[in-house]
DNA sequence: CGGCTGCGTGAGAACGTTCTCTGCAATCGA
DNA sequence: TCGATTGCAGAGAACGTTCTCACGCAGCCG
């Protein structure tokens, strides 16, 4: 039984023209009668149909693909598969993708440009009909766009890009932002900081403005920088403290660095009496930074995190957060991608999901 | 712009032939140049290699598949990916790939047995050339088997079945639970809890042995068999009290039927002192059940949990749980896929990574 | 100078499917 | 009864690549 591990045997898979000899038909016909087109005589295919159950035919769909240019598969591409976030978006993605009768290619470019160009390239090489992509830059998208003019729709996943026709489906990231905000502002506090991840090369810029001398930023529209620019414009809709000292930027692979920023935030010499964790990264680095110094949450400092993820209710005191739904975007841009697929000819449109804020017990009055 | 999303445009891509044509060459030449097979003058291969930047070619891999009969792709298929287990083994299992040159194409069969059995079905006429899967059932494996008759390795993850000729990819459950088991005995604990995922209609049979009156369990080799069995074992070692209705069993999918489960535990006229969660949905549930019960952890009750995900580490306490590294699963099953990709024939393995107790506060003496 | 070797090129087949086109036979209308 | 029409089978091409084979040419040796 030692060759009977997955090393090809000598017997050859059965072919169309196989079938087509054992039933005593031309391969036309055969072909036909398996594939479901055309019109075959009522007999003759099922004597076709028991000849192929004889021989075990099954179809080679890469002779089909070959012939007709499409695969009946799509490509996802995200940062990092083993994040909960895009981990439930490839769900969403895969579900649709199922039911559709079409299967999910996936890949990881662990927040690498140059990975990420070449995933595209791959999947074009692999004539797959279609692409949901979470883009690293949304400016340096030369590669998506050559994916639409050879024909392969492309659909963006929680990014939205200025300089690309495409759907992509997001949140309204600043409006979350300012809710979380908001919250924390309500309830009385004025000093609050902010824990974000950024793209290195990509970040947010801050800047100083002239007229208030308080803060405002600039880049690209990204989820981050949206979030950052809903926290600024909560501080100044409330008239609260808009430091430099209170932002916090770190990259975003690595709890540990979130913990730093968020350890050294906590310590200031005239600390926060609030943190809003910008993305779920933070969140968590932010809860331990905060656990480790021993600062009470939410009796020292109060805490807005992102992402409904489970341990956010598990812990204690569970953490309020910015709830989003990652399989339903997932969903959402699997839908619209099969619909350009389908032949669907527009311009690309911005698909906005709701955000929850989901009130727990990491907040209190100041 | 509107015509830009994605509908194929009017240009064909540039094939080997239209390269051949523009360099004037043959064909065969323009195909070894940019092929890198063969041998081709250095001359003719730059004339080649600038036509196709001219004319923007890309290989077609789904006509190279044709001819070479395989994909360099390959099948990850598991019961649901946006479970953090499977989510970091197919992070391990692309990983591999890629570096291999490969690609991964993903299936979610949710724990049905009919879902798996087409998976397998499409992903052999998609004539991938591997398959890492881990199988929902251990006994009904026909479908993996014609799999490797068709000359498609197979590698099992997390499961073991002495109905293939395949390696697996494992821990073991069995020395993993009584090794928990045995933190908590030697704590003094004698009245411990069990609360295991089971897949329904194969789930363990409870028995009463005859000479002991105490508890075994029969059922095919599974995880979460393995798993009580090593429970039962320690029980046995251990002199501790080995009851029916301290074992609770509970279907995979869901973590409120854990916590119904793990509730009526606790609930019990003679409650257990310790509870051992044997993987990690009934480990989220026991914790959410003494929580909402307000049975204080480790004071009332300790608890071992299963799988040393995020969340265990913040809680309050930190949960004792049993470490696995399910992308090091991901990664290893990937390897002795490629190993038999690439043609080694060899007897199926049993490969058994380690397992780590990771003690923390949840478990104080009785 | 003829045969041998080795290199590099081109023609053409092959992979397995689907689709187009031709042709045959039966049916129908005039 | 004849021509037009229809239904269906079969031959063969096409998809784009890779591989096999044959051939031409140069260099070498006897």
């Amino acid at each position: 039984m030692a060759g009977d591990t997955g090393a090809r045997n000598g017997r050859r898979r059965p072919t169309v023209a196989d079938v087509a000899r054992e039933a005593g038909v031309s391969v036309a016909t055969a072909g036909r009668a398996l594939g479901n087109y055309g019109r075959v005589r009522d007999d003759l295919r099922e004597r076709v149909q028991e000849a192929a159950a004889r021989l075990g035919y099954e179809p080679n769909v890469v002779a089909r693909s070959m012939r007709s240019g499409g695969t009946r598969s799509i490509g996802f591409v995200a940062a990092d598969i083993a994040n909960p976030y895009f981990a439930a978006a490839m769900r969403g993605v895969c579900d649709v993708a199922h039911e559709e009768g079409y299967e999910a290619i996936l890949f990881n470019v662990d927040d690498r440009l140059d990975v990420e160009r070449n995933a595209i390239k791959v999947l074009l090489e692999k004539q797959i009909d279609g692409i949901v992509v979470s883009p690293i830059s949304v400016t340096d998208m030369g590669h998506l766009r050559r994916a639409q003019e050879r024909g392969v729709p492309v659909v963006l996943l929680d990014r939205t890009s200025a300089r690309m026709n495409a759907d992509s489906v997001v949140i309204d990231n600043e409006a979350a932002a300012y809710g979380a905000m908001a919250h924390l502002l309500e309830l009385g506090h004025r000093r609050v900081g902010l824990v974000a991840s950024v793209v290195p090369h990509e970040g947010p810029e801050l800047v100083v403005r002239e007229d208030t001398g308080r803060l405002g930023v600039r880049g690209a529209v990204r989820p981050s920088i949206d979030r950052i620019r809903g926290y600024l414009a909560a501080l100044d809709a409330y008239d609260a403290v808009s430091a430099r000292e209170l932002v916090r930027f770190t990259s975003l692979d690595a709890v540990r660095y979130a913990e730093a920023e968020a350890d050294a935030l906590l310590m200031l010499a005239e600390p926060p009496t609030a943190v809003f964790a910008a993305d779920n990264v933070t969140t968590q680095g932010v809860f331990t930074a905060a656990r480790k110094r021993g600062v009470k949450i939410p009796t020292e400092v109060s805490l807005v995190g992102f992402d409904d993820l489970d341990w956010t209710a598990l812990v204690d005191p569970p953490v309020t957060v910015v709830a989003q739904s990652p399989m339903d975007m997932g969903r959402t841009a699997a839908e619209r991608l099969f619909r350009r697929i389908r032949g669907e000819d527009r311009p690309g449109a911005r698909i906005v999901l709701p955000t929850r804020l989901e009130v727990r017990s990491s907040t209190a009055p100041l």
